[in-house]
DNA sequence: TTGTAAGCGTTATCAA
DNA sequence: TTGATAACGCTTACAA
């Protein structure tokens, strides 16, 4: 079926040469280390060894290589190089949104540091959907990918794709949503610090009862979070029937509506938390469809890294994760295990990167 | 700052590992064909045209191989396939930001078409620097992926780096801002008719002094939708100087300072049209440095795919792109190129997705 | 219908 | 210091 590639029918290198030379621009493609060896006259072994530097060629040898594979665009071939080297190159990252500041954040990061070292970056959105999650995890697990940076869906709760990646010995760390079964390195805020600190500030701009707003309570970050706000709750010396734990979905509008009629219910809130961002937009759009007022009849706080949360109407008090460093902080680590020879495994470790809470107008009273 | 949070070591990681190793049903990688085949009491080009549905095999041979290809858990090395087919599976995105709803988007558009043909998405963050891009585009030259979808950062101006590409024969698509010179398929929104409309809404609503904000001279979409601006101005009668361009740069702060001092000045603009959306958000942040009212001393139009353009205070009149779409189409396209055998050269055609305008607050007065 | 063998473009081993 | 050769895992003529 499909034909081989080969563009240039291999008559003679050096009319190879010389069609490159005149055509400037012209489909200067396809030059391999044969090629490029036969135009240097060398073996294509000592050319390779050139090109990577080995002690074993004499530094003529490698001006002259290095000149030529210039002059004729050389590139190696990635596909031959990973199938002799076991190694793609190529690191994939799996996110449950897109659409979201946080996690393009956290990529970004992580280009920030795998650039720097020759890597590759698979981008794949498992738009929070377990079976998608799956059927993606299945697909690394043939080393297109030499390790694998993610956060899990809020579906995810059956974890056995990602115990059979790990055991597969697939480098793998988490970040933000982790899997604590997996025996790997994992990299999250402070949870639990900030949502407390979150409810306490709530609760001492005179909210009196605060709801806790979550997209599915499987998430660990969801656990942390609201543990952080129920111990806050406590420690107030509020009663627990007080804990208002308003579990959400993945569509909007539902979410608004549900919102919505929270805050019209006889028992309304005057508080907020919101787990993730998303909520507390969803929030701003319910409050839109009532009377309230924001922030005199309702505060809210949010986990949320956009930029403009100083734009909302009131302005948005906000706990912001270090998004751009944990991404940076996965990717050292990635590149230190899979660049030392011997590297012992991923650690079974969680490491903390503290959140920034941003006091704005939404949890002040006017 | 952000310092290095604690660390909460595990300290049964060895332990859980060797166990792991230790199960049965572990482990049971790196099965390639030949073991496969071996298993099979087969020889391994039966059980590739097996696997690969070929017509030349037996049905029952056929279910054999399936079954014990998922019993061993058997995953073809996609790099010895990449290697013997010269074909990746994967397609390269370049975009100019990646904190940006409208490049999430189209990425988010692009998946979803080629993940149901099984292709892998590299996706690349030029940060709007061409000699990252160039970079970026020099790491593409070498097959690593079978196309190339893209939108080009705003420093972009020297071309060569892209028409190298484009005469290798990698399917290249541009999006939004394209290269015009490269004779390739581009897909955009209809600029000029958009901003000929958004100015001609601000017109409508009064303002008699309208600038036009935009990143870079360069890119094509600053030129389209400045044309479309300047025409609409020309069309309702006020002079050309009545135009007032406004190039702004990639750094948030100064463009806030350019703005708010282009609105404290002596001549200043009563609307604005923002070519980008990063503008308009600069704007809203520069009218809260002064004590213009929104909508009433400036009306402002931009183009946008923000969700939330209706939290903002005012609601932000927006130019919504059909990113998701652009996205699909890209894929659509790039898909029908690579899979079949013989298809021609992308077409060099420019396609034209409408935009949709969306009123609100920020145009209308109170 | 199945098997044998060549080859994709590298790198690594061994020999010269 | 350099060259010949094998091997990585797969697909596909060609043979049987």
């Amino acid at each position: 079926m499909s034909g081989r590639g080969r563009i240039f029918p291999n008559l003679c290198n050096l009319k190879l040469t010389r069609q490159i030379q005149n055509y400037p621009g012209a489909m200067n493609s396809g030059v391999n280390l044969k090629e490029l060896a036969a135009e240097l006259k060398l073996s294509p072994s000592t050319v390779s060894r050139a090109l990577n530097d080995s002690y074993e060629i004499s530094a003529e040898t490698k001006k002259k290589v290095i000149s030529m594979a210039e002059k004729l665009n050389y590139q190696p071939n990635p596909f031959a190089r990973s199938l002799r080297e076991n190694k793609s190159k190529t690191i994939a990252v799996v996110i449950p949104e897109r659409i979201n500041n946080f996690f393009a954040q956290v990529i970004d990061g992580i280009e920030h540091i795998t650039q720097q070292h020759g890597y590759h970056l698979l981008v794949y959105n498992t738009h929070e959907d377990v079976d998608k999650e799956k059927k993606i995890i299945s697909l690394l697990l043939n080393g297109r990918a030499d390790a694998i940076v993610m956060s899990v869906s809020s579906q995810t709760s059956d974890v056995s794709h990602l115990e059979r990646l790990h055991e597969r010995g697939v480098p793998l760390i988490f970040f933000d949503r982790i899997c604590s079964g997996i025996p790997t390195t994992k990299f999250i805020t402070n949870d639990y610090e900030s949502t407390f600190e979150g409810t306490r500030h709530l609760l001492q701009q005179g909210c009196k009862k605060i709801a806790f707003l979550m997209l599915s309570k499987e998430l660990s970050i969801t656990k942390e979070r609201l543990r952080g706000y129920q111990d806050a709750i406590r420690e107030a010396g509020l009663e627990s029937e007080s804990c208002l734990n308003i579990t959400c979905c993945q569509n909007e509008e539902k979410n608004i509506e549900l919102i919505r009629d929270l805050l019209l219910s006889e028992n309304r809130p005057d508080g907020i938390l919101a787990s993730v961002e998303k909520l507390a937009l969803a929030t701003y759009q319910a409050v839109k469809r009532t009377n309230l007022r924001m922030p005199d009849d309702l505060k809210i706080i949010s986990f949320s890294n956009m930029n403009i949360a100083g734009l909302l109407n009131p302005s948005l008090t906000t706990i912001t994760q270090p998004a751009f460093t944990i991404g940076e902080e996965c990717a050292k680590l990635l590149i230190r295990k899979l660049t030392r020879p011997k590297q012992p495994d991923l650690l079974n470790q969680v490491i903390t990167v503290p959140s920034k809470i941003t006091i704005r107008s939404s949890t002040v009273a006017g």
